[in-house]
DNA sequence: TTAGGGCTACGC
DNA sequence: GCGTAGCCCTAA
């Protein structure tokens, strides 16, 4: 039987939790096994400012959170959105600032180093490609005039203490956290929750459908319902395909079907019931009936699948790892995710408890996937980093889940933006003089091998770094 | 945590 | 195409 969680469900889903205040491993994890779909702009850019919220969340702010404006900026201008926000710019320019001016606070040479190697980095690079890009969407005066002042810095130690103290006026955290949050707000409630709502309340309920149905849609909240009108109808297209049963419900299986959504009215009425024609009052009454009955089940859900999620997610990862499981039929080894095993402790799990063994015996034959082969962007270079790359989505994406066979599971490149604990190929990054110079420094004090130790001395130097990085480096550097 | 082998992107 | 640097995986 073929798969299956469907990719726009996964989407809801994802859509929903990312909004959620959940650890960023159970997010990580689901990412990896929801099929999502690569065309999805907004779940991408709620996953970025998921991730800046990680960053921030030490109180304080590091390069990756420049990265992560700019691919936000890159999918604001992919969606053609002409009104830059201030925030993001002031976002921007306060973390760039904060990352600059923080070795000015380093005594002696090598914080001087330090600070030319980020200016270099941060402002020679970053921004000026930002520039000759015409990034409008992160370029602002402010940040022209840091720009000016932090070069003038490097060469005039007067102008370090104007800066020092111009960058106590700033607050980087707090920058980025007021951005985070308009972007927040302008987004909104993630469908579910609009769903969730609406089924509470009748007439915006009815006005939902009947807008799904190519009816016309009035209401106070264009924003909101116009939303969810665009999913109800996706809803709609996924169920007529699908051949679904009568009642609009979203309902998570686990028994045969990972999850799958059933369809709006389309018997009897059904055949009048086409997009463009608006339904009958029983059927919404019908719909609205369902949708009230599957609510609970939907929040029971999704409110709070981290425990258990948590343990899904690790035995199935552990399930992927390991050489000598074996390979169940997919209907046995799919991840649903059943409300009625939840029942008592809320946990979100696959298959009645088949995924507490997540993989039975019977993989024995499936190839080990490598971490890398699951993930089909892994080789990404530092370029695609950009969301370019989402457009190289696998012809197969959007299939599935696939458990446990990862090697014919397609993953979609929206694992450009797993959390931290998942594993992807990292940027390509030179090393730089000055990490160079760090490095042998720190050889000379510690001797070969302390790698770690030698890593945290120079921790900021050796930004984004392992010790392992070092280790190889060191190999080059004495080949 | 470290060492070493292997893979692959990069630069020529 | 080739050599190298950077990165990943895995064993110890």
């Amino acid at each position: 039987m073929e798969v299956d969680i469907d990719v726009d469900i996964s989407r809801w889903i994802l859509e929903f939790l990312v909004r959620q205040p959940l650890d960023d491993r159970i997010l990580s994890t689901l990412i990896t096994l929801l099929p999502l779909s690569n065309e999805n702009s907004s779940l991408k850019k709620s996953l970025l400012l998921r991730r800046i919220e990680s960053e921030i969340s030490t109180g304080s702010v590091s390069e990756k959170i420049l990265d992560f404006l700019e691919q936000v900026e890159e999918l604001d201008f992919q969606d053609k959105i002409k009104q830059h926000s201030d925030l993001i710019k002031a976002a921007y320019c306060s973390v760039a600032v904060a990352c600059t001016v923080k070795f000015l606070n380093e005594k002696g040479d090598d914080g001087k180093f330090r600070y030319f190697d980020a200016v270099k980095r941060i402002w020679r690079g970053r921004v000026c490609k930002l520039e000759k890009a015409d990034k409008v969407g992160l370029i602002s005066e402010e940040l022209r005039s840091w720009k000016d002042e932090l070069e003038a810095a490097v060469w005039d130690d007067s102008i370090c203490d104007n800066v020092l103290r111009r960058s106590k006026g700033l607050d980087a955290v707090a920058a980025v956290r007021f951005y985070v949050q308009e972007e927040k707000d302008e987004m909104g409630p993630s469908f579910l929750e609009l769903v969730a709502e609406a089924s509470m309340g009748d007439d915006k309920l009815r006005r939902l459908l009947q807008g799904a149905n190519g009816g016309t849609l009035r209401n106070s909240d264009p924003g909101d319902d116009n939303r969810v009108n665009v999913e109800m109808r996706k809803v709609n297209v996924i169920s007529r395909r699908k051949q679904i049963p009568k009642r609009f419900r979203a309902a998570f299986s686990g028994t045969s079907r990972g999850a799958k959504i059933t369809d709006i009215d389309t018997s009897g009425a059904g055949s009048s019931c086409k997009m463009f024609n608006l339904p009958s009052t029983l059927q919404v009454n019908e719909v609205q009936e369902a949708l009230k009955s599957s609510s609970l089940e939907l929040k029971a859900v999704v409110e709070d699948p981290l425990p258990d999620a948590l343990n899904l997610a690790e035995k199935v990862l552990s399930s992927i790892a390991r050489k000598d499981t074996g390979m169940k039929p997919v209907e046995e080894n799919r991840v649903g995710v059943n409300p009625s095993v939840s029942e008592s402790s809320g946990a979100v799990q696959a298959n009645g408890g088949t995924l507490g063994n997540p993989c039975g015996e019977n993989q024995k034959d499936a190839p080990r996937p490598s971490l890398m082969a699951q993930n089909s962007t892994a080789h990404a270079s530092e370029c695609d980093v950009s969301v370019d790359g989402l457009a190289e989505a696998s012809p197969n994406r959007g299939s599935g889940i696939r458990l446990p066979s990862p090697e014919r599971r397609v993953v979609s490149p929206l694992k450009k933006y797993e959390f931290n604990n998942l594993k992807k190929k990292r940027r390509f990054k030179r090393w730089s003089t000055s990490e160079e110079d760090a490095l042998r420094i720190g050889v000379e004090k510690y001797g070969r091998g302390k790698w770690k130790i030698i890593l945290n001395e120079y921790r900021d130097v050796f930004e984004e770094r392992t010790e392992v990085d070092l280790k190889d480096k060191w190999r080059n550097l004495t080949r």
